[in-house]
DNA sequence: CCGCATCCGTGGCGATACTG
DNA sequence: CAGTATCGCCACGGATGCGG
């Protein structure tokens, strides 16, 4: 496997689409069910909105979660996971349980 | 799960010992056997030697691989996985196979 | 409430040259 | 050959304020 191939290769793909510093928690979150934006930026204190909105655009545009607008004023917007979103689940799993672990062994 | 647990969750660490650039890539290397650290710079002609390092020191002090130097004249320094770096073995193939899978719909 | 524009600090990554 | 030193870029994340 050369750099070329490595780039295409499916982990590095998968790696790529988890990467930004919000997405696993906002993938958390989901799972729990359909979210409010401003509940899920409750949640996360830390985080400006701008870069909320763009973790969740890039993840909606990447096919994992779905924005769903009922419209009228004040604006209301759901976040939920997509059917490709959801089949994350088994994976961060395994990311969760490997990285459980992993501290175990270093205590 | 509020953002202080987020950060010391499993799935977290994990993915924050496999965010540099070319982690997963030395990783796949390893795999297939000890590497000299000339033969794995020649292989990634895009990295530059002190991010190669930076990388390799990083994965070593995460327990992850294994730095072996034979003394002498030109230096010799291979670059393994640990036992518990071997333990990502499953991860890495469950995460190129999600990516793979991931490819295809999106074709 | 939701989204966008603007500005900015920081760190990961890279290029290059040098040492033992 | 393996590793270090120096310099610079730029994308990411963050703070703040405005508008629909």
């Amino acid at each position: 496997m050369n750099y070329e191939e490595f780039q295409k290769c499916g982990a590095r793909v998968t790696l790529s689409l988890l990467a930004g510093k919000w997405k696993p928690l906002i993938l958390f979150y989901l799972f729990t069910g359909s979210q409010r934006f401003t509940d899920l930026w409750r949640i996360m204190p830390r985080v400006s909105k701008k870069v909320l909105l763009e973790q969740l655009k890039e993840m909606e545009e990447a096919g994992l979660i779905r924005r769903v607008e009922k419209n009228g004023f004040p604006p209301e917007v759901f976040y939920e996971l997509s059917e490709q979103g959801r089949t994350l689940g088994p994976l961060l799993k395994q990311l969760d349980e490997w990285g459980d672990n992993y501290i175990q062994t270093k205590e």
